[in-house]
DNA sequence: GGATCAATTGTACAAGTGTACTAGTTTAGT
DNA sequence: ACTAAACTAGTACACTTGTACAATTGATCC
């Protein structure tokens, strides 16, 4: 709630309100999609007025930020209890990582949020700055497993090798999300998932991450 | 140019508009996102009148589809010069598939063009529908080559392992792509992806992916 | 029991939307 | 040269959009 207009939602009854809003600018975004996310949509969607929607959000861009806030907050608020009931061996830690956030893909609002997320980054720059946010805080317990497994990478190697696994696993959202064609295999894919991270945090080398590209495209046969 | 009105476009003149239509259309997708792509915009793009667009397109929704026909199109002409120039070693025809995807994710286009479908095959059946279409063929030459490298899986297992390959070279279009913070860092994602894959190719076994579920979620500590 | 401010409503408007429709111009075939 | 079809432009309409604004209700405090 930092882009309402100030001295706002401080009652206990404008706080009710606020909520309804965000549930509902989030629900309509979910069902169907941001090109039809307006604000008399929200409005309807919250029971109240236009005029009172606008009380709280001058412009239907405040609302989208705070929306985002909102709908990643509560994300990362359970992925950080994950991450404080952590496990001492990073093994067993990654494990727990990749089938947390894999399994998540399943749920409805998460298979549908995101892609809508990504395809806001690359025209919003609050969408944009908010996503490297997100990810580089999931990132960061990936990386503690990763050094203690590995201790031969630099943290700069480390970083990547998380940001390989990271968004690695966010790609299977197309696939294996609420809905989609290959849902039934969400649970196969976690474990292919679990079994290749965690051979390759264990094998890889820093020759295998610097390594020159070998040049295949053009001369292959 | 399927969803065009019956006898249309079939003079050299009606052809040279309906590529500058799905060229403006595409543009716009890129540039502005989908939500700001209207039939206006499109016309002014194409440097013809709306009611000229409409001639060809009489909905926006025709347009829509036949756009998302045509970018794929570009896209899958590319991938099958791959194919057919494919190497009869399964694993440098797999790096070779792994190389050209994850370096074609810092193509501006690619980069912005693929989350806005994601996002659109949430609430579009049509994009939903091509997603499948386009995904499945990728999928093809990597099936063919990990039954080649890993003989014990069956079919079932071979097609995860590929979509798991796949939607995890997907994921990285957010992170990698043209624009974004850790384009620097493709060619050695497309290295960790290499080798990664390889490893996940040749030592995966049919237990590894039907093992059943450890519950880490519950009682971890 | 006013005063004060948060909360809510309703209306209004300019700009943009998809699409229907009419009337022209250009092109190609005979 | 005539004709039919392909192509193009322009206008019009009903509807949605974001946002500005005035007016009213509600609650809270001293």
């Amino acid at each position: 709630m930092r882009n309402i207009r100030k001295g706002t939602g401080e009652s206990r009854r404008g706080k009710e309100t606020l909520l309804l809003i965000l549930d509902s600018a989030k629900t309509i975004l979910i069902e169907q999609g941001y090109s039809k996310l307006s604000m008399r949509k929200v409005a309807v969607g919250a029971q109240i007025s236009v005029g009172n929607l606008q009380y709280y959000y001058p412009s239907k861009n405040d609302l989208l930020k705070d929306m985002l806030d909102h709908s990643i907050d509560e994300f990362m608020d359970e992925f950080e209890r994950l991450r404080l009931g952590a496990n001492n061996d990073p093994e067993l830690h990654l494990k727990s990582i990749i089938n947390f956030i894999v399994l998540d893909l399943g749920n409805p609002t998460t298979t549908t949020f995101y892609p809508e997320l990504w395809a806001l980054a690359n025209h919003d720059e609050y969408a944009d700055k908010l996503m490297d946010e997100i990810y580089a805080r999931v990132r960061v317990p990936l990386e503690d497993s990763i050094m203690r497994l590995n201790p031969r990478l630099d943290f700069e190697q480390v970083q990547k090798v998380a940001l390989f696994i990271s968004s690695s696993m966010e790609g299977m959202t197309m696939f294996v999300g609420h809905g989609k064609v290959w849902n039934d295999s969400i649970q196969h894919m976690a474990n292919i998932a679990t079994m290749s991270f965690l051979q390759l945090v264990k094998n890889i080398t820093p020759d295998d991450i610097q390594e020159n590209s070998f040049e295949l495209a053009n001369h292959n046969g």
